[in-house]
DNA sequence: TTTGAAAATTTTGTCGACATTTTTTTCAGT
DNA sequence: ACTGAAAAAAATGTCGACAAAATTTTCAAA
């Protein structure tokens, strides 16, 4: 009950509908929009599994990243908002702190989350829901192949792209 | 029957049950689907209407596609397939037929697909769904906002990012 | 005629029952 | 024991009925 659930474990509706105390049609609900988002899996009259992203897909989620990522960047160096800059700070701040105290679980969560954040910064919702989607789609991925080392970017991988967007410079 | 829903339009379950002979269960899921590609917008209670982008979100999504295009050119220049080149030249052509004809309809559904063909060219099925969903959400405010001239990219636009893709040509 | 509250209608949300499909179990035959 | 078909059980898919909410209509009072 505090462990993550592997890939392709099988999602009972009926045992979601116990955990969580609600009718099987928002099970229902939530399992589609999850296998939306690629979450997920549904497989006709099969029920619904963790999804178990091959070599193939995994490498199209690093690929989309590798293809938004910079030009965010760049954007962001463009006209940063005073606002969001705090923000990004003070998130930098508590993976610091994750770090400090070999917090290895919240140390990953953070930092997919400052990427998310980084999207957010933009202040376009558009492009910070594809990014939050692009994160999570890497979670699983990381939890899968993840070599448990390179599971997040470099320590000081998320500051030095904050410094770059400060100095309004244009490049990662 | 043959015209465009307008933004706005409440599509109630009713009438899309009679319309598509299907039980309310399809059409709510239906629904549910297309309100999280931002297609429509449900109101809890009140039903699902065709999405009405405002200024900002209309925005968002230009900028979304600003951001993501450009690289997406640059990497398929970088190593393009023949099958891939040889479907976009086809492509074009089938453009420049609706245009010698004059089928308005057609030469703008076919101007939005070129750019979903663009992303399916990189072979990355992420990306695709991306690009798929911001050409949708992208006709939505065409039809909008769209000064019916320019809705679509100049006629030779797409002429010159194939050749530029062509020629090895990093730019847009 | 206009206003506004109450009633009636319509529409959406939820639940339970049933049908269909898949999975597991049983068990006879080799 | 092992195999495989038949039966049983369990899970998913679908439908209809009812509940709850919103919308429209009605109609009495100002």
């Amino acid at each position: 009950m505090e462990q993550r659930l592997a890939p392709n474990t099988k999602l009972s509706e009926a045992s979601l509908c116990e955990t969580f105390n609600v009718g099987r049609m928002h099970v229902r609900r939530a399992l589609l929009l999850l296998s939306s988002q690629g979450i997920i899996d549904l497989h006709s009259n099969r029920g619904a599994y963790v999804a178990c992203p091959d070599k193939s897909e995994a490498q199209d989620v690093f690929a989309a990243r590798t293809l938004i990522e910079p030009p965010l960047v760049r954007q962001l160096a463009q006209e940063p908002s005073e606002v969001s800059l705090a923000l990004l700070t003070e998130h930098i701040a508590l993976e610091d702190a994750a770090r400090a105290q070999h917090e290895r679980t919240e140390i990953i969560r953070l930092s997919g989350e400052f990427h998310t954040k980084l999207a957010q910064a933009t202040g376009n919702k558009c492009i910070s829901r594809m990014m939050r989607e692009l994160v999570t789609r890497t979670s699983l991925i990381v939890g899968l192949f993840g070599s448990s080392e390179n599971a997040s970017c470099p320590d000081d991988e998320h500051t030095k792209i904050l410094e770059a967007i400060k100095s309004r410079d244009p490049k990662q």
